[in-house]
DNA sequence: AAATCGCCTTGACCCAGATCAAGTGAGATC
DNA sequence: GATCTCACTTGATCTGGGTCAAGGCGATTT
């Protein structure tokens, strides 16, 4: 197990997602005052950090690491509504109980902030109020966009959504332009990517052994993925070729 | 096909979704200055309001009837992705094109303003941001409880789950207690539960079919649904029996 | 280097829901 | 009051993905 070292400093100004984050639009003013109420928790791969249902204390941003946001049914059928990724969210001004669980999927830093404390402010700081709703659109789009491929793609489609998803938010530091390649590894186990498409897992090893066949991706090992061609990607999981409407 | 009266007065303080909307938060001197740039519109039933991809001109709430927001692939496949009821907000600030189709559903009356001044609007009027965030965060939350209905749920489970939503967001004048009865009409055909139900519309019938055959719900027509126990049908929805979880 | 463990793959079979195809029935139209 | 139409129902059959079951393989332990 990778021993967690967290030289970070607690200088907002030099954080990695400091331009990304629900603090983006904060004067300098304003992150010393966030740097009051700030503390950083580390969590080990595998370690659930917020149980559906507990009492949230604090609410905060992703720093380095990925989470999944997952809804479970009593008989144990589980969907994966969400994946955070450095700079996203965590938690809901105003709610006190957790809707979701959230885990962490690789080893992961949180910048937390004191719920109270943070609320507050953010009635007093309308860029925090501001970044905030963007963000939250954002990711009623993002979870809009899947509703589409969970309710109407193919085995194959979900697939190839979800790995041109992660190619796109670049959780690889490989990148991914919009023609060309991509490389990067995949965060997530195959049973993982099953709660996050609504599939079983071995149907998701099938959709990948599939997918390689026909060489639209290239697996090394069992995480390590290379996309020759995006554009293919991106019309096996049914998407318009181009590369979407943005405003 | 109905003659749309709108005796609506101009007056925000008469409004039906006053307390509800995006305004729900303004004092008299906001809504004095919202009445400046609103004007109201009627749809008919079947109307689309906004195409994706068409620059949206406006935003505004929905005052009265139904619409769906939709999402379609380029071979036909579509997916239902949100539905608003009245008091419900339509457009995103910050953004031109509009993500998804708009369709009326029933004859509709929406709120209107224009896009430009209300964006600018929002910049110096924190009751509205602070809202519409609030009203964001909500849609997230119906958008992830949605993916799992999709993405987990059996057909009849997402029938009963589909019943369920519209018997309690209200859609309902008859009203729907947690534990009692509930009896409503379905403001939706049977081909659009299935898009948003991400089924055929045979299976939607047959599984209302069944429900019927079951007790579960009465039918009167094909629209008019009673509901003789809200705890059996979501029970039948594969939910928490009780109310769910709320902070 | 053999054994254990997690994660993944592959095969064989099955079933829920899709697809294809007739009807039915209540308004609207003539 | 006949017929058209649109929304819905019901039946017969097919199939994509689920289920059950048996390995494979690389990393860690002994």
């Amino acid at each position: 197990m990778t021993v967690l070292t967290h030289a970070l400093s607690q200088n907002c100004a030099e954080c990695p997602i400091r331009h990304r984050a629900v603090c983006a639009r904060c004067d300098a003013d304003e992150l010393d005052e966030l740097e009051g109420i700030k503390y950083y928790r580390s969590f080990e791969a595998g370690q659930t950090i917020i149980w559906a249902g507990d009492n949230m204390a604090f609410v905060g941003s992703v720093v380095s690491g990925i989470a999944t946001l997952t809804q479970t049914m009593e008989d144990g059928r589980t969907q994966m509504v969400g994946l955070l990724l450095p700079s996203d969210f965590v938690g809901r001004p105003g709610r006190d109980g957790a809707a979701y669980n959230v885990v962490a999927n690789t080893d992961l830093v949180m910048c937390c902030f004191r719920k109270k404390p943070f609320e507050e402010m953010m009635i007093r700081t309308p860029h925090i109020a501001q970044r905030l709703l963007e963000m939250t659109l954002d990711e009623l789009d993002a979870a809009r966009e899947w509703m589409l491929v969970l309710g109407r793609k193919t085995a194959r489609e979900k697939i190839a959504s979800l790995l041109s998803i992660i190619a796109r938010r670049g959780a690889a530091p490989g990148g991914a332009g919009r023609g060309g390649a991509a490389v990067f590894d995949l965060p997530l186990t195959r049973e993982a990517m099953a709660d996050y498409l609504g599939l079983t897992l071995e149907t998701v090893s099938r959709q990948m052994s599939a997918l390689k066949k026909d060489g639209v991706i290239v697996l090394e090992g069992k995480r390590h993925v290379t996309v020759p061609d995006m554009g293919r990607l991106m019309e096996e999981a049914g998407d318009d070729s181009d590369g979407g409407l943005l405003g």
